[in-house]
DNA sequence: CTGAAAGCGCTAACAC
DNA sequence: GTGTTAGCGCTTTCAG
């Protein structure tokens, strides 16, 4: 492995030129065209690659930046959102000349004090964190001393790090228009239970839909489930569906949970959208199904592109910036939704 | 940020003392526990963290491998491989203390030399590799003179580097066994053509396992369209279904053309597995959908544990082993088979 | 058992 | 314009 020694020697320069000329920083113009071309053609000769680890070890900044994903689900499909989000934010990282270092929550063990640890042993610029976790871990990142921005989530109290959000307002305002329009008087939604912020604010954006659409009045039907697993979601279909008020659509608040609907839609042989129309929400994995899935979008690899932008404005402002950025919902037509049926009571037997 | 030098102070001892006894490296035996005790109350304190880049630049070794994913699909079920296998991965190379970087092809434009070049600068002691290119992308790899392990795909001649490859053969057996049972004897087969040996392999487990099937003389039908995705799968579907000696059963390749199978046949009213047996071929997604699909399961996460155990030998032996593993398939019975109806001809309209 | 000294490969003042 | 010098934080001979 050639050093900037040897390229030096071989264009019978200085180490000090070699840096300079190759690096184009401090004094950048202070190489003459013909020293530098000497230069340029001794580092191609010795096919010269400056060494990353003295890099970062001399100018203090190592030019990677560590990626904290959600911890992987069981459910196969639920690992789609975490490769788009890795993959988005990586690729927009390498346009900027950093790399990626990848890590799961899992081999955080140790919480809070291991996780600042790691980063500061990792020696990295900055740190992406796409976790649910609570706010011990944020404050960990907070507490390592380097610029980290928050994928997904919304900014709870006293978060200390810039965040992307995304507003699920746009995509659920559309998908109750759509509803409305086809003609369904009484919309489910089936959805997370508990405190979480995202749950909370999905509901509310759902309520809202309903209230402000400027047509028929509508009846709202809430079914709170307790994760986002496709059990849930089935048990929130049947919930649904024997209901003394019978929906005639239903929103999920996430892929899981339509699939778990799908599910019971299925074995009971509701068809969708002649019996039931459904509207998914993530759109992660939906679109591939049959029917494929009306969805209100959450634009995954928008928001990792501008995690990375705010990160990047962070590390080279010195961690300035307290940014929420909030990226909307998109709504998707698709096969999944139509004019309610008559349809009342459970068919019986099969087709 | 402390160094070792501010815990040496603290703790009244040499900058080598902090070191050796942290690092527990050469000589490890050589500190007293007491003034051992002393040294780690002071990092404690200090809350020290070694400098990775300075450990990995004075040791020559970065203690991190490099993860080329295969380039990402457009399809969103094609991103749940590749994010098993990095997670998979970065799992056990946590366990032995290394960190992963990540890197999709899109970011290594330019071709051999710049992978060359970008494995070299990054100073990663080894290079994963999940990506479907050809030769010349493990070439370079394996000029970069760091030890490499290749994912999934068959050692192709020549090929430089150790690989984990999975055997299709068991589980097909056991699927062809499976479908014997139930009574099918023509079973189709969705693969998708060109000289690709993983492609061929398939295939030629599937003609091999018919052949040696010990009941009744099973008769193929294959069916080969041009890559694996959802219309490639309706494309294969449509021609094996309307073909003169139907199938009972089909088996897919790949859970993409599975997908496919799945809309055809839920477009043209054929139900699964009353009319039609389906089995697929990775099993990464399709446990999730309704039916739930029998499948010839590919162990991921174990092929990516299996390559970083090897990888890991390889780091530490000094890039000896040009091993190849073989794992095997499994065969898991889901919803999507059946016995064989006499359903002849299309059914008409809707149920 | 412990410490002093010599760098790993590079960059950034500072002189010339 | 170019070279000299002094380290970044750590490990590792080699003397004590």
């Amino acid at each position: 492995m050639p050093t900037s020694a040897d390229v030096a020697k071989v264009a019978g320069v200085s180490q000090t030129a070699v840096s300079v000329a190759l690096s184009g920083r401090s004094g950048s113009a202070r190489i003459s065209p013909a020293t530098r071309q000497r230069i340029l053609d001794a580092a191609a000769k010795l096919n010269y690659v400056p060494h990353k680890n003295a890099v970062a070890l001399r100018r203090q900044e190592s030019m990677v930046v560590l990626f904290i994903t959600r911890p992987s689900r069981i459910e196969p499909f639920g690992q789609v959102i975490p490769h788009v989000l890795t993959t988005a934010a990586s690729g927009a990282l390498a346009e900027h000349g950093y790399s990626v270092l990848v890590t799961q929550p899992e081999e955080l063990a140790g919480g809070g004090r291991a996780l600042t640890a790691l980063i500061q042993r990792l020696q990295v610029d900055g740190v992406l964190y796409d976790s649910p976790d609570g706010p011990e871990v944020m404050n960990a990142i907070a507490s390592a001393g380097v610029p980290s921005v928050m994928l997904i989530r919304p900014v709870e109290t006293g978060n200390p790090s810039p965040s992307v959000v995304v507003d699920p307002q746009p995509g659920m305002a559309a998908a109750i228009d759509h509803l409305g329009l086809l003609g369904h008087r009484r919309i489910a939604y089936v959805g997370r239970e508990g405190p979480h912020p995202i749950d909370r604010h999905r509901l509310a954006c759902f309520q809202a839909a309903l209230a402000q659409y400027s047509g028929h009045q509508l009846e709202e039907s809430i079914f709170l489930v307790r994760d986002y697993s496709i059990q849930a979601g089935e048990q929130g279909a049947e919930r649904a569906l024997t209901h003394n008020e019978r929906p005639t659509a239903i929103i999920t608040s996430s892929d899981g949970l339509t699939l778990g609907v799908l599910r019971y839609a299925n074995e009971n042989k509701i068809q969708i959208p002649y019996d039931l129309s459904l509207i998914s929400f993530d759109d992660a994995v939906v679109a591939d199904l049959y029917p494929p899935i009306t969805s209100i979008s959450q634009p995954f690899a928008e928001c990792a592109a501008a995690a990375v932008e705010l990160l990047i404005k962070a590390i080279v402002d010195g961690q300035s910036v307290h940014d929420q950025l909030t990226l909307p919902t998109q709504f998707r037509v698709r096969s999944s939704t139509g004019v309610p049926s008559n349809f009342i009571c459970y068919p019986q037997g099969a087709p």
